[in-house]
RNA sequence: GCGCGGAUGGCGGAAUCGGUAGACGCGCGGGACUUAGGAUCCCGUGGGGCGACCCGUCCGAGUUCGAGUCUCGGUCCGCGCACCA
């Protein structure tokens, strides 16, 4: 260090201060003026559908983990349009649903106020000020008349299908909402919104057939460019798993038989009673005619099972099964540890092979028989794996080929067979709610549930005053007489409409294929426009709708490919979950009271640099705790970018050094890989350092233009308002986000030339030195010998052994 | 309990196929410019030792010339599921 460095790094006069503020909101009106994100959707060259989940609009307004998403979702689009395509980026509010109507309870308001209000002020007041490229002329409001009336339509086409049915069954009931629930909004028994225990309901209700789709959709996840957990956390919900169902006949009671399913046939022998889920519709015909009483008094009286059943709970029925290959008379029972709604709702239990069966076999003294070796079951089950015993003919064979030999007997028997049980079950969608799409159905006493001619959506939803919730099972809409009082499609009689509206997930189940189509009212989607847009390329949100929206939504997608409607499968070929972001190891909530408003953040510090600062926090793909302490590092870094490329001018190509253009390329390289993987933290490190090396260069006059530019044009994609206005500076006509305009990179430019090679012996670091890049081996090792220091370790003694590797290391062995 | 991630300086985090830790940033220490500086810029910064060196990626084994990275066994944390037979 000779001169006072800092002497040249004066602020220079001609510079002005950055000024955040004033320059974002110039671009953003020039922006919207010049329409440079409304794009050409037809016809395009290579169309590219970049996507974010669209929120839904809380009063609260968004929350700076929202910045994650919508963000991290517009760098990579911005990136894909600098590469040259054409990028579609649309954005639209989830309006309909329990959430926003629970919410306007709250403040007494009419949902569709607060909606609209909300809307607005999401749109105008803060994902405006993010800088994302949203192209506003194709929103979507799925509680906008024009977007539901679609939703319906889906709703009857699935009907039409034979996709959904009106049936009776076990229901989740939140005792606080006054509505049922899906299997996917119940959490360790509590109502995903509200925390309060679902009850157990047997209402008729509107079902979506999902389980029909459970092996295709298993087996799609394979196809999918996903991230991993996504994919682990669908399969799991789907669960598949294999066994085989086995026939019992039935003594003492109204039913002759039973069918139970069991992952472990081979423990057939050790089946020591049955048990029938508590929760099972038929229960009684299982119990003998003069119990029946006894039975569901027992039944009527313990409260629904929330988490960890109590194993101990049962009652014998009184009836007995037959052993189908020893014939023993096994007692049947019933107990809520037994699930009525999975398999066959009915078991074979043996206590000696699985915990839940021991423990209930212990607390009614029931007995419990081994039949695989190697374990002891006086103390705990054991469900390993090992060889038969007590298992008359099968005795000797191994759990696996036990399986096999006993399916292949019973099947012999025509007394079971393999069979194959999902997790997965029926999507239930009615919702005893105000604030969603009525379900397009009308009731007729005659035609029985008639779909809404398709001419006549769409089913407005009538305005009404008191649209709480009644508790009486079904919607307040029942209430709108003159609404619900129609004549039959099909007969004419009297009939009446369903006044149940529809899960929310239906509603964002299919607005992918909306956005590109918003302009056509007389078809939910376009068929050319949605042959072109569709699938989504890169889908961005959060993992907590895992198995809700993105399982809803490839279903729905599937459906309608087979039907004819979509040209393929899937929705979303690409999808990243983001992290999440957490306040003080918490998650960010209302009722936490750690909720930052982005907004406060885009005003002290502008959105450029939030967006920088939020990407920087830690992979993009993890999540972690949102401290601003950082976030002055990223103003200085903008800072410092700002004089630097302003400074930087020098522009003779001839004495163009062969270094700085090595070193330009290799950061459009390393800057390129890693946005295309969503690396961005690593990729602002990159340009950081790039920045710092820039501006020495700029403070005493070598600056390169072409290197000023060409960090622009990365940066570009992270902040793109700062980068606006310096791009305008240096001069230029166009934009600096214009379409294909990304700096392309030579690889072999790229490529390091020179290598540092460390030399260990018995691998402890001893020297190192340079040589250049793709040294040989041979040549690596003769230097490596004729290092002072190492020829010192020598001392004249040969190595006994030698490792090089080019470019890295060179490891010497001795003695 | 089952499944999936993770554990690296004071802090957030880097580290291709196993190649000799700690990129980048924050914070901290020192300095420059200053009436001043919470502004800006520069230098330093894992621990120990004057030094040659030694010790360091949750813990314990192992494979290897070489392990943050691979294998086995633990501990702790996060997320998902949780009666699914």
């Amino acid at each position: 260090m000779d001169a006072d460095p800092a002497a040249t790094h004066a602020e220079p006069t001609r510079l002005d201060a950055y000024d955040h503020a004033g320059v974002e909101a110039r671009w953003r009106r020039i922006w919207s003026e010049r329409g440079d994100y409304r794009t050409q959707l037809d016809d395009p060259e290579r169309p590219f559908y970049n996507l974010m989940m669209f929120p839904y609009p809380s009063a609260e307004g968004l929350h700076v983990g929202h910045i994650i998403p919508f963000a991290g979702g517009d760098i990579y689009g911005r990136w894909r349009r600098l590469m040259g395509d054409t990028v579609f980026e649309p954005m639209g509010f989830d309006a309909f649903g329990i959430h926003s109507e629970n919410y306007a309870m709250k403040i007494g308001e009419h949902p569709a106020v607060v909606m609209r209000r909300a809307v607005n002020n999401f749109r105008e007041n803060q994902l405006a000020r993010i800088g994302s490229m949203f192209d506003w002329s194709h929103q979507v409001n799925t509680a906008d008349p024009a977007y539901y009336r679609w939703t319906q339509w889906l709703f009857v086409q699935l009907f039409n299908a034979g996709l959904i049915e009106w049936r009776e069954g076990a229901v989740n009931w939140c005792p606080s909402c006054l509505t049922v629930l899906a299997d996917e909004q119940v959490e360790q028994g509590r109502c995903e919104r509200c925390h309060t225990v679902v009850q157990t309901r047997y209402l008729r209700q509107w079902w979506i057939k999902i389980t029909r789709y459970a092996q295709p959709l298993l087996d799609a996840l394979d196809t999918l460019d996903w991230s991993e957990s996504t994919k682990t956390m669908q399969r799991n919900w789907i669960g598949r798993s294999e066994g085989a169902t086995i026939l019992f006949d039935l003594e003492g009671c109204r039913r002759k038989d039973v069918t139970v399913y069991t992952t472990r046939p081979d423990t057939l022998f050790g089946a020591t009673f049955l048990v029938i889920g508590a929760d099972h519709p038929e229960l009684e015909e299982f119990v003998p005619p003069e119990r029946i009483g006894t039975v569901n008094a027992w039944r009527n009286k313990f409260p629904p099972t929330v988490g960890e059943p109590d194993f101990a709970v049962g009652m014998e029925l009184g009836s007995f099964a037959i052993h189908p290959l020893t014939g023993a008379r096994l007692p049947v029972w019933a107990a809520p540890y037994v699930l009525g709604g999975y398999g066959t709702g009915a078991i074979m239990a043996v206590p000696a092979h699985d915990s839940r069966d021991w423990a209930f076999a212990r607390a009614q003294n029931l007995p419990i028989v081994d039949v695989i070796s190697g374990g002891d079951s006086t103390e705990a089950s054991h469900s390993g794996n090992g060889v038969l015993i007590n298992s008359g003919e099968f005795d000797g064979a191994t759990t696996d080929d036990g399986k096999r030999r006993i399916i292949e007997r019973l099947t012999e028997l025509r007394r079971g067979e393999t069979s194959v049980q999902y997790k997965l079950r029926d999507w239930l969608i009615s919702r005893q709610r105000y604030w969603g799409p009525p379900i397009p159905i009308i009731h007729c006493p005659k035609d029985g549930p008639v779909a809404v001619p398709e001419e006549d959506l769409p089913v407005l939803l009538p305005e009404i005053e008191d649209f709480r919730p009644r508790g009486t099972g079904v919607s307040p809409l029942a209430t709108v007489e003159d609404w619900v009082n129609v004549t039959c499609p099909k007969c004419g009689g009297p009939a009446r409409r369903e006044t149940d509206v529809s899960d929310t997930f239906l509603d964002s189940a299919w607005y992918h294929l909306r956005y590109p189509s918003t302009d056509f009212d007389d078809v939910p989607f376009d068929k050319e426009r949605t042959d072109t847009w569709l699938p989504v390329n890169m889908y961005i949100g959060g993992n907590e709708h895992a198995v809700r929206h993105l399982l809803y939504a490839r279903f729905v997608m599937r459906a309608l490919y087979d039907m004819g409607h979509v040209p393929v499968p899937e929705p979303y070929t690409r999808f990243r979950a983001h992290g999440m972001i957490i306040m003080d190891g918490a998650k960010m909530s209302k009722s936490r009271g750690n909720v930052l408003n982005p907004d406060e953040y885009i005003d002290r510090y502008g959105a450029d640099t939030v967006r920088l600062f939020m990407m920087y926090l830690g992979p993009y793909t993890l999540g972690g705790d949102f401290r601003d302490k950082g976030i002055a590092g990223m103003t200085r870094f903008l800072h410092r970018a700002w004089r630097a490329t302003q400074l930087a001018t020098r522009d003779d190509a001839d004495d163009d050094d062969d270094v700085l253009e090595r070193r330009r390329h290799r950061l459009i390289q390393q800057v390129e890989d890693d946005i295309g993987e969503l690396r961005y933290n690593t990729a602002i490190a990159y340009l950081m350092e790039f920045a710092r090396a820039l501006d020495h260069e700029a403070s005493s006059g070598s600056g390169r233009r072409v290197d000023a530019e060409t960090l622009l044009k990365l940066l570009a994609p992270f902040a793109p308002f700062i980068t606006e206005e310096i791009w305008d500076r240096l001069g230029h006509e166009t934009s600096v986000h214009e379409q294909g305009t990304w700096p392309a990179y030579d690889a072999a430019l790229a490529a390091p030339q020179r290598a540092t090679i460390a030399v260990t012996v018995n691998g402890k670091r001893r020297a190192d030195f340079e040589v250049d890049a793709g040294t040989s081996e041979e040549a690596l090792t003769a230097l490596a010998l004729t290092q002072p220091r190492i020829a010192e370790l020598l001392g004249g003694q040969a190595p006994r052994k030698v490792i090089a590797v080019v470019d890295r290391i060179v490891n010497i062995v001795i003695a």
